[in-house]
DNA sequence: AATAATTTTTATCTAATGCAAAATTGTTTC
DNA sequence: GAAACAATTTTGCATTAGATAAAAATTATT
């Protein structure tokens, strides 16, 4: 089982990969905000746990084990981007919360959430109510 | 502001005293499944941070602003175990869950949780509704 | 007073990070 | 194309938060 820390390099490796078609140890450091040095280590120990190979100084390709981690990480991570954002968190918060909770909840707990963003993106009127009971104590 | 195991320790802390009337070392050890050692050295960093009084072998209480923090922690707890029975997350997996996010969320985010429990407490048909898509994918 | 239970100290461990210096790779200039 | 310089990556060492384990200190019980 990777820790929350691996889960968030290997989810950024992950995407970066997705958009940038690579994945070098500063982009990496730039978007966590640590040291490159940093980066570099915990590069290595995702190596030895093969969620990627590795060549020092050559770069980093995720293995399949990385890639179908990653991939299952990305997802949760949308999904609760979505979740907060429905049920009305503000914006500067959504980032770092999802980012703080992600790799604490339960598959369980993701596929209800799962549900309950279904349930609110099915039915407009669910979303009116809902926002019509956050104004009540706004007075 | 105190740190994730801090707020942990506090939260048990002001529990154990409210249903209990004191709170021991060893009391708080067997709760959260760690060492007496390690709650000593808690308690010493909770005492310097002026949460709690601490004097050694005689016990602990709460400082009025450990209070404060402890019941804002009591209430956020239960209103998350709140949501995930709510929205149908097992029992097993509902302890863990909040342990793991409560120490992660936005006091914005809590409040929007808030609002979405009361959603569906105030009417049943809105509970239906999301069981009714829940079993949808069983089949 | 002797023994048991609890608490505290000390030393050690792990995961993750930071910083500085060394190694490597990339780029420019001649 | 080679030498000089720049950028990136890696290594080695230090630090922090939190935990463990065993031994010492204190308090409680018989």
């Amino acid at each position: 089982m990777p820790t929350p820390s691996m889960e968030d390099y290997i989810e950024i490796i992950y995407n970066l990969i997705d958009t940038k078609g690579y994945a070098r140890v500063s982009d990496i450091a730039e978007t966590l905000e640590v040291h490159p040095s940093s980066v570099t280590k915990m590069v290595q120990k995702l190596d030895k746990d093969e969620y990627l190979l590795y060549e020092k100084y050559r770069g980093f390709m995720l293995t399949e084990k990385g890639k179908k981690v990653g991939e299952r990480l990305v997802f949760r991570h949308e999904l609760l981007e979505d979740f907060l954002e429905i049920i009305g968190v503000e914006k500067e918060n959504i980032y770092n919360d999802v980012e703080g909770i992600e790799h604490h909840l339960s598959w369980n707990s993701i596929d209800r959430l799962g549900d309950l963003v279904k349930y609110f993106k099915e039915d407009q009127q669910r979303l009116d109510d809902l926002k019509e009971i956050q104004l009540r104590k706004k007075k």
